[in-house]
DNA sequence: ATATTCTTTAGTGTGTACAATAATGGGCGC
DNA sequence: GCGCCCATTATTGTACACACTAAAGAATAT
C-alpha cells in the first residue's frame, strides 16, 4: 500500500481526498442507493474485500459506518446484511422525515442563495435526463441527492447526518415496496418544490414536500409486506387450503 | 480472551450481552455525559486501552462511534479529541432539538403507558436525589436520559438514535458554556411535564420542553465564545491595547 | 426413520506487528 | 541570532494471523 488517501473530484470540480474506508463506503452506499444492492443482501467482508483490494479492516470500517446508519443491519457473529425494513419500520422511518423534511425546507427558504438554488435546479434536469434516458439506478440516487443537497443549503449539520441516514432507508424502503412498474417522476415534483423555494412561499414549499412523501407512504399500505424471507407468510395461501 | 461478551445490569434487573466494544463506548459516553471528559479532551487510543484492559482495535471502535454521533472529532491522522462545539454550532445542535423534542413529546402523549410514565417519574425522581446530594454528574447524566427515555417511549427508532446524538452534544454544550454556580433544576421542569403529558396536554407539554430548550440556548447568547484553543480570542484584550 | 450430538467449516471478533503520517526538536546555513 | 529543513518520535492507519462463534452436515443411538 503507497498511500493510505485518493483522490477524488466532486461536482464542483474540488479535488478532496478521501480515506479508503471513505471510498469503500460511498461505493456500498450508492450501490444501495442506486438499488445494486438488494435489501436482504449479505455482504461478506472477505468477498468485498478482494473486489475492493483492501483488508477486511477497511471493510469493516465502512460496514460498521453503514450499520450506524441503519443501511446495513450487523448481526453480531454473523455478518452485515442490506437492511430490510419492514412497514411498521417503513412508517416510522418516513414519520421522521416528514419532521426533518419540514424544518430542511423553511430552513432553505431563509437561508438559501439564488446561486445555489441554480445548482439545485442544475442537479434536478441531470435527474430527469436519467430517468429519460432509461438510468433508474442513478435517477433514484439523485433523487435521494436532491434531498441531501436541500439539507446541506439548510447549513444545519446534525440535521444533514440525519438526513442523510433518513434518504437511504427510504430508498431501501422503495426498493422494497414500489411496484417496478410505476415510474418515480419525482423530478417534477422536485422542480416545483424549487420555484415555491424561490417564491418563498412557505406553506406551498411544505405542502409539496409533505405530498411527496405520501406518495411513499401510500403504496406501503397498498402492499403488504414485501417479497420476503418469512415463508409460512408467503404459502399462506396454501396453508389456507390444507387447514 | 475467553470471551467476546461480558454480562451486564440494566436498571430493569434483566441481564443483557454487551460486547467489549459496546461497554468502552458506554463508559466513555458516561463520562462525558457526566463531564468528567472536558470537551477538548485528546482521546489516546493506546492510553484508552490500557485503562480498559482491551486492545486498541477496540477502542478505535468505540471511538468510531462516539465520532459518528458527533459527541468526538476524529481527526485523520490526528486521533480523536472530545468535541467542542462553537456557539454557532451550539445553536444548530439546540435547532434540531427543538424540532425532535416537538415531535417525540407529540407522540410520547399519543403513545404512552401509564406504567411507562410512572417508571419516568420514578426515574425524575433518582435525578432530583443526586442534585440534592451534589452528585451533580450523574444528576447531568440522568436530565440527559430522560429526554432519551421520553425519545424511547416515542416509539420511534430513527428519532431515537438522533435523539441520541443531539442529547450528548447538549451535555457537552452545557459543560462548556454554563456557569458552573448556576444550577440546573431541570428536574421540575420534567415533573410538571410528565404531569401535562398525563394530562394529554399537547400544547402544554411542547411549550413546557421548548422553554427547556430556551433555558439553553439563553446561556448561549450571554456567554461569547468558551474557555478554548482559540488563543487569538484569548488575547484579544492584549492585542487590542499593541494595535 | 427420527432426533440428537459431534464434527466440520465458513466467517466474524480481536490482538498485534508493521507502515504511514504529523508533530517536535535539533542542526545547519544565512 | 533567526528561519528553514531534516531527523526523530509519538501516534494513527492497515494488514494479517489466530481465536472464537454459529450454522450445516454426518454419524450414532433410540
Amino acid at each position: 500500500m503507497t498511500s493510505q488517501k485518493a483522490l477524488s473530484t466532486t461536482e464542483s470540480g474540488r479535488k478532496v481526498k478521501l480515506t479508503q474506508d471513505e471510498q469503500v463506503y460511498a461505493h456500498i452506499f450508492d450501490a444501495i442507493l442506486e438499488q445494486r444492492l438488494a435489501p436482504g443482501t449479505k455482504l461478506n467482508e472477505e468477498s468485498l474485500g478482494e473486489i475492493f483490494g483492501v483488508s477486511r479492516t477497511i471493510i469493516r470500517r465502512a460496514l460498521s459506518r453503514l450499520g450506524h446508519e441503519q443501511v446495513v443491519v450487523l448481526r453480531p457473529n454473523r455478518g452485515a446484511v442490506v437492511a430490510s425494513p419492514t412497514t411498521e419500520e417503513a412508517k416510522q422511518i418516513v414519520y421522521a422525515r416528514r419532521i426533518v423534511e419540514k424544518a430542511v425546507t423553511e430552513l432553505v427558504i431563509e437561508h438559501s442563495t439564488p446561486e445555489q438554488l441554480r445548482l439545485l435546479r442544475k442537479q434536478v434536469q441531470e435527474e430527469q435526463q436519467c430517468f429519460v434516458q432509461g438510468d433508474k439506478g442513478a435517477g433514484i440516487r439523485l433523487s435521494g441527492e436532491f434531498h441531501l443537497k436541500m439539507a446541506e443549503m439548510a447549513n444545519n449539520p446534525p440535521l444533514l447526518s440525519f438526513q442523510r441516514s433518513l434518504v437511504s432507508q427510504c430508498s431501501l424502503i422503495i426498493a422494497q415496496f414500489e411496484l417496478s412498474n410505476q415510474s418515480h417522476c419525482s423530478y417534477d415534483e422536485h422542480f416545483e418544490l424549487i420555484d415555491a423555494i424561490e417564491r418563498k412561499d412557505k406553506d406551498k414549499a411544505v405542502s409539496l414536500m409533505m405530498h411527496h412523501l405520501d406518495h411513499i407512504e401510500d403504496k406501503l399500505n397498498l402492499d403488504e409486506e414485501p417479497a420476503s424471507d418469512n415463508l409460512r407468510e408467503v404459502f399462506s395461501n396454501v396453508l389456507g387450503n390444507k387447514s
